[in-house]
Parts: structure tokens; C-alpha cells; sequence
DNA sequence: CTTTTGACCTGACAGC
DNA sequence: TGCTGTCAGGTCAAAA
């Protein structure tokens, strides 16, 4: 489900809820998320009050002043803020529990989620260490890009879902940024001139700020805290459009599948 | 080192 | 109605 916009609504949904909250406990349903939650995870983090809530990549970090909680959302995950009295359902995993009266709920039908507990700065937990610069970043720039790009005979495509790249972009969005950028998903990302880096630069800082104010992308399951959908699905030009026609040239769009996901683009408007 | 493949898991949907 | 097969927003770990 979640790329970093709606990763990052989800982080400022919950935020109102959880800043400067104290935490009494937490509800573990079914451990088995992409790692197993932390057994006593509840009695670590209860009398904990919740200090910070940011996003790095596609993670959401909880930070206390005994370590931070780390979240994702793998495929399908989304959170919600609820009431201690609403029942959980068949996919409500694990919740937090607020001395508010409120909880926070992580709710994920495939389990690719995640919920981990860390003592150490979470920058440098093993699964954040090597991650790519933000893309909203000053520091992601076509100069960056170029240069970690250079010998890459990956697609574009690939390169820009490699987390160690760039953080957070998923399938949508790099399809979404190489269609506004107009160039085609499958060159080798080595091979890109600095002139059309920086015009992929441009487009992924403009799309995903773009799908960030329309509050994410909702395709099937896709919900804010509040339990509304996302808006930016009306306004994908590539993506799941294959055989439409493109709404710059007319054309039809053409798909492909490549290391198992697919791949958006107008021949046309793409080269 | 880079690139590719397999793995994890459920639900929605198409076709028979 | 119900079965089977395919596909899906992620990404780690291991193989090539």
C-alpha cells in the first residue's frame, strides 16, 4: 500500500494523537508481522511518554526517552486512532495504548508490517543505516542522483525503488516521476544525461509533494487515520493505465512486467 | 560490487 | 456458487 506519501500522512494523522502522550501499555494479537513484535513489548514501553513522531523512508519512528518504536506498513498495513472501546477486527494486530483513552491500531491483512523496538539512535538500526537521502531533501539533488547513478545497467525504474538510492519511492511513484519527466522506465539508469536527471530530480520532488497534499494515493485499501481515502489516485497519469490512452499525446500507454511489478509508459511522450 | 530471484501473506478479481 | 490462477502500494536475504 504505503509509498512515502502515504506513509507520511499516516505520520501526521497520528501525530496530534501520540505527541507528548504517555504510553500505558500495548496489544499484541498476532506477533508475526515481516519479524516477530517483540515479546514484552508492552511492559517496555508502558509509562513511556512519546516524544517525537517522524518519518524516515518508509518507516515511522516513535521516539521516547528509552528508545524509539519503529513501524512500517509493508504492502497492505495502514493506522488508525480509535477508542479503548472499539473492538478489534481480524487484521488489528497490535495496538498502542494512550493514557488519553485513545490507541493507536496497526491494521495489516499480508503481515509484510512491522513493529521493532530500538535502544540505539535509530539511524543507525540495521534497517535504516543504509538507506538513500529523502527525496523532499535538500541533500537529493541531480548532482547526487547523477553520481549514484553512473555504471548502474539497471532500469531507472529498478534504480529509483532501491531504498539505498533514494528513500521511500515505490512502484506508483516512479512511474508517476518518469512519466512527468518523460523519460522511459526501462533505460539504464547509467546512462541518463545530467540534463534529464535533473529534470527526474524535479518531477519526483513535484509528485510526491503533489500526492502528499492530496493525502496519498488510495487504490484499494489505502486509508488516513481518520479513515478517509487518499485523493491522488485521480490524479495518476501512468500508473494502472495501461491501454488508456496518455492525457499528454493520445497514445496508448504500454505496460510491462519486470523483476515481477509492473511498468508504466506513453512510447511516445517516454523515450 | 551489482543484479536477480525467492520468500513472506492475504484479499480481490477474472475466468471457467 | 465455488474453484483456480493471477496480481497487488515492500523489501530483505541469498544466489548468481
Amino acid at each position: 500500500m504505503p509509498e512515502l506519501p502515504e506513509v507520511e500522512t499516516s505520520c501526521r494523522g497520528i501525530t496530534p494523537f501520540l505527541i507528548n502522550q504517555k504510553i500505558v501499555g500495548a496489544v499484541v494479537r498476532n506477533r508475526q508481522l515481516r519479524w516477530p513484535i517483540p515479546s514484552r513489548l508492552g511492559k517496555s514501553l508502558a509509562g513511556q511518554t512519546i516524544h517525537s513522531v517522524t518519518r524516515r523512508a518508509k518507516y515511522i519512528l516513535l521516539g521516547t526517552h528509552k528508545g524509539t518504536l519503529i513501524l512500517h506498513l509493508g504492502m497492505s498495513g495502514h493506522l488508525h486512532i480509535v477508542t479503548t472501546d472499539t473492538l478489534a477486527e481480524k487484521h488489528d494486530h497490535f495496538d498502542l495504548l494512550l493514557s488519553t483513552g485513545y490507541l493507536l491500531r496497526l491494521t495489516d491483512p499480508r503481515r509484510f508490517g512491522a513493529v521493532l523496538w530500538t535502544t540505539k539512535d535509530p539511524a543507525y538500526h540495521r534497517l535504516l543505516q543504509d538507506i538513500g537521502p529523502e527525496p523532499l531533501s535538500d541533500s537529493f539533488d541531480s548532482d547526487y542522483l547523477y553520481q549514484r547513478s553512473r555504471h548502474r545497467q539497471c532500469t531507472i525504474r529498478d534504480f529509483l525503488l532501491n531504498g539505498r538510492m533514494v528513500a521511500g519511492i515505490g512502484n506508483i511513484y516512479a512511474n508517476e516521476s518518469l512519466y512527468r519527466a518523460g523519460i522511459r522506465p526501462t533505460l539504464a539508469a547509467g546512462r541518463l544525461s545530467h540534463r534529464r536527471v535533473t529534470a527526474l530530480v524535479s518531477a519526483i520532488k513535484t509528485t510526491l509533494t503533489e500526492a502528499i497534499n492530496a493525502g496519498g494515493t488510495t487504490l484499494r485499501d489505502f486509508k488516513n487515520v481518520d479513515g478517509r481515502p487518499g485523493y491522488f489516485q485521480h490524479d495518476l497519469l501512468i500508473y494502472g493505465r495501461a491501454n488508456e490512452s496518455c492525457r499528454h499525446c493520445g497514445n496508448d500507454i504500454k505496460a510491462k512486467t519486470i523483476h515481477g511489478r509492473r511498468l508504466y509508459y506513453c512510447p511516445t511522450c517516454q523515450t
